[in-house]
DNA sequence: AAAATAATTAAGCAATAAGCTAATTGCTTA
DNA sequence: TAAGCAATTAGCTTATTGCTTAATTATTTT
């Protein structure tokens, strides 16, 4: 066992962005609303009438949402106005994949240099 | 408030497959186990070494992966060799890109219509 | 066959998350 | 300014998660 103690891949605070996100993307809930605000901007009722529970209940859906950056909250008088931070999303969804797909990266290399470490007397 | 009780945006199952990968993906210990495995297969005591958490939790990290489709489990001998899917991965999270992001898509038709019925009289 | 090693399962515990109702804040309008 | 509506915050309850140590299963080695 060795302690490292990264969080994420690159990343240093003790929450990082990408954890906030994933955990975000975690809940059907959340995920369905970043679908409806992929279609257009709503108020924070209109989003709650497409649920069946309670509104207090969406209203922390959505602030889990801002919190990862994923939307945008944006106050018109009585109202408040939700939109899709479209970047954000594809950009962690995006590096997170590259980190586990295909191409060389830091992590890899050590992984890779341990377990041939392993092959040799 | 209306009871739509679709978990995913196109799947009908109680707990679907994407509510699977995207709980996966949400602990960063397993994410760190896809980074890990995306180097090279690895036996299940060779990621526990990579951690500083027990041989048990590293266990139950590799089996909620292995549940979600992501990694893929090989006894062999007294050894457990786990490797990724890295299909599945993929799929999935483009699935939800797709859905979220830039193309027409079912809910996004819904959504815009109920959006327009809004401001009509 | 006995002892050692790899891995998992079981049981239990503290911390977190997701929901509810009730109370509060802020704006608009009668 | 009082009433009403939108939205959030507060306080609480229940379920789940993530870990721990101890026990179990399966394989290999002596």
């Amino acid at each position: 066992m060795v302690d490292e103690t990264f969080d994420d891949l690159a990343e240093g605070s003790s929450v990082g962005a990408a954890q906030r996100v994933f955990h975000a993307l975690s809940s059907a809930p959340r995920r369905k609303i970043l679908a409806y605000l992929s279609a257009s901007g709503l108020t924070a009722g209109e989003i709650a009438d497409r649920f069946s529970m309670s509104k207090p209940a969406v209203s922390q859906h959505l602030s889990v949402l801002e919190t990862a950056g994923l939307i945008r909250r944006e106050k018109r008088g009585q109202f408040v106005h939700y939109s899709l931070i479209e970047n954000n999303l594809v950009n962690t969804l995006n590096g997170f994949v590259q980190e586990v797909c295909p191409i060389g990266r830091p992590i890899k290399k050590e992984s890779q240099a341990r377990a041939r470490a392993k092959d040799l007397p």
